[in-house]
DNA sequence: CAAAATTTGATATGTTGTATCATTTGAGGG
DNA sequence: CCCTCAAATGATACAACATATCAAATTTTG
């Protein structure tokens, strides 16, 4: 596991090389997405990076610096929640799969995972057939973590 | 292709089938998605309803109708545009897969589409390995249909 | 027909997201 | 070093999506 500064550190390399900007609103709701568990909505992030930070953060600035992340692939947003999460694979070097998100219905937290190739390209093939275009593989799963599948077993 | 009558007459008899009731508004709702080729968010259903059959027909009775379509496996929500459909299988008798939603991003036609049984099985033992539990196998995949990736191609 | 349960109406409010224009910040050239 | 220009942020307004709550109407059942 690399530490929030080495994460950051990679992020503001990234933008050095791809000649675009990581100011200081940046890189804290950045920030703030790496520090969290789980996912968060641009509502969220902007409370934690005023309280945190000290001073206001509007919301519309979450959203536009949140596409800016997105752009950037420093960010995914989770559409099945509303809600978004910092790149797990920033840090990384090489090109890595699309990533796949297991997400909690229940708490939000939210697991990265990659699926097997040949699944992948078993679905891109039946998207093909039906004569569309894939524009991200990228998917949204809905399922429970195992703490809070364990609380719902036992609230029934 | 099934008449819209047909499906209706599907969706009583299961509702029958069940003991649960379909009133006129929710059959109103309903047949405004069967119609739609595309997804509807609530409160355009709500206008659709309101003009079509001469009298108002509130967003707050629509999402109610809407959770109980759901809960009916009569539709199905799309969270990543935060809009719904008509279940494609309201006709079927037998049990079929969990389908699987290609919804173009641009106009928000979808189709509805069943995926191989292996590529499911991956995903589900790649969940299960991450400790999560899959809640319903129903993947939201972004894509272009056809006409609208032809038009984003000539637009560059 | 009356009582009970279900469905719908109506109002209020909260959450998420976009549009627009003003202001500030920061990089690069003179 | 400061001026200029582009990029980033602030601020305000508003649109879309969604839920909570209680009252009224409708349907089922006895």
């Amino acid at each position: 596991m690399s530490s929030i500064q080495e994460v950051i550190a990679s992020a503001e390399k990234h933008c050095v090389d791809r000649g675009v900007r990581l100011p200081t609103k940046r890189k804290q709701v950045l920030e703030g997405l790496v520090r969290s568990e789980s996912a968060l909505s641009a509502y969220e992030l902007a409370d934690y990076c005023s309280k945190t930070f000290g001073k206001t953060m509007a919301p519309m600035s979450v959203y536009r610096i949140l596409d800016f992340l997105e752009e950037e692939h420093l960010a995914h947003k989770l559409n099945v929640a509303n809600k978004y999460v910092a790149c797990s694979h920033i840090v990384c070097d090489h090109e890595h799969g699309v990533p796949q998100f297991l997400i909690c219905g229940r708490c939000h937290k939210v697991k990265e995972v990659v699926i097997p190739k040949a699944a992948m390209t078993a679905i891109k093939k039946t998207v093909n057939e039906a004569d569309y275009t894939l524009l991200t593989p990228k998917l949204e799963i809905n399922c429970l973590c195992e703490t809070c599948s364990r609380d719902a077993a036992t609230e029934n």
